[in-house]
DNA sequence: TATAAACTTATCGAATTACGATAAAAATTT
DNA sequence: AAATTTTTATCGTAATTCGATAAGTTTATA
């Protein structure tokens, strides 16, 4: 199973969804849905906008996990 | 810019592109699209394929490289 | 060197999905 | 209680995956 989780990298950053959704340029609403594993997929150019906003690796927002 | 390798891990578990692309599930065609960073976007369900193919972590296979 | 195998690239179409815009509901914070 | 933040939902459009297929290219091998 893949396993999207935004909320460690945005507390270290201070970040709330908005500001998150600013950064990155993308609503609020499909942030939200990315950020409770509800997407089905993510363009690359989204992750990126994300990693650079957060400062941060893709491992710290994406996992797999084997045993789910 | 994210930059997908799937090289290093191919090779150490010495899987061709046809082996990888019938474990994961996908054309050899679109996989290839994929190992040379030409494609835009990718479902969590191959993500998740690839991972369990080549036993490994996300990271081994994505990364977000800042510099570009 | 010739042949085979592996890989890349391209095209078409169908299905899926992201994502915007928007609104309302729910949860959380103040 | 009120304000703020987050979640959920719907609709429509644009983008993208992916299969199927074929042809071209590169690499390995006899």
């Amino acid at each position: 199973m893949i396993i999207i989780n935004l909320d460690v990298m945005m507390a270290k950053r201070k970040m709330s969804l908005n500001e998150l959704s600013e950064k990155v340029g993308i609503t609020i609403a499909n942030l939200s849905i990315l950020k409770n594993n509800k997407a089905k997929a993510i363009k690359f150019s989204t992750l990126e906008a994300i990693c650079k906003a957060l400062d941060c690796r893709v491992e710290d927002i994406i996992e797999y996990s084997p045993e789910k």
